[in-house]
DNA sequence: GGTAACGCTTCCAACGATGGGAAGGTCAAG
DNA sequence: CTTGACCTTCCCATCGTTGGAAGCGTTACC
């Protein structure tokens, strides 16, 4: 299989593959004579082990972690789970998170009259009081921190 | 108010004060002889604005906008009330996703003995089966979606 | 044998928000 | 006058992913 058809089969871009392989996170396939790149079943499934881990939202640096103990047969399940848990605590913070921020809007929101009014407890919410005690910032999101929509493919 | 007083008051780092001051969110303040900012209490107060807007998600484009109908006194609040709806819809979408991935991760972990032993279902189930079909990707959150811990302060 | 679709490489850029640091100027207090 | 805390500008890095361009080789099909 050719990068194109391992891309297909994977479901990660052919740019990605190359990048995986630029950061070490897969290694260099075979080539052909040519310098066409050459993926085996076992090197696409790897490749599809990144594309579902990567849907869960693992970093790269765990994927090669997981990869590593996926590799590894005498594996100690207990190591797998411990990633697993520490990148559940993480998705339910961030979850709770902007949680926090959507109920905290949504109360402002629910007293704005939205009419032809320039009165809104909105912009009022965030021009007044609160100077935040300064400093220790709460780790915040942004509209793009959603991965960029890569859905229009 | 030079600018490191500006920031303790408003709890806007000085980097992002001159950052937002260098993307046009914030127009540039007096300078002293010598080329040092100086704030007034009323630009203090813009700065407080954008800390809350950003604490609770709002993109610099949206600040830009919400930053507008702060200043413009003819406001109508329907408009800021149609901003936060429509950022109130993307932080819920994304707690959704984040809890999806969450819970899918749950379920594997829950059925991982986490011991010495090899046979993992987490590992099992990122290797096995569902080929994803192959295109059309979520978006995706990775573990550096949350703002990098500016807590470290 | 031509052509289109794919592949190759390298490099450069961007996104968003933020931090870090270097190299230098300024200001206040001792 | 020195010291230290502040300020200035400028550039670089992060993180994951995508895009593009340039320039050329390969493969498959008609």
């Amino acid at each position: 299989m050719n990068i194109g058809e391992a891309s297909k089969a994977s479901g990660v871009s052919t740019k990605m593959i190359r990048y995986y392989e630029s950061i070490g996170l897969i290694s260099a396939p075979l080539r052909t004579e040519s310098g066409y790149r050459v993926y085996s079943d076992n090197e696409v499934h790897g490749l599809r082990f990144i594309s579902r881990a990567r849907d869960l939202g693992f970093s790269v640096e765990q994927m090669g972690d997981l990869l590593a103990l996926w590799r590894d047969r005498s594996r100690a399940s207990a190591d797998v789970k411990s990633i697993a848990l520490e990148h559940i605590r993480v998705l339910d913070e961030k979850a709770k998170a902007l949680k926090a921020m959507s109920d905290t809007l949504r109360h402002l929101a629910d007293n704005c009259h939205g009419d032809g009014r320039p009165d809104c407890p909105i912009i009022e919410g965030f021009a007044q009081a609160a100077p935040t005690s300064v400093k220790k910032r709460q780790p915040r999101f942004g509209v793009t921190d959603i991965a960029p929509d890569r859905s229009h493919a």
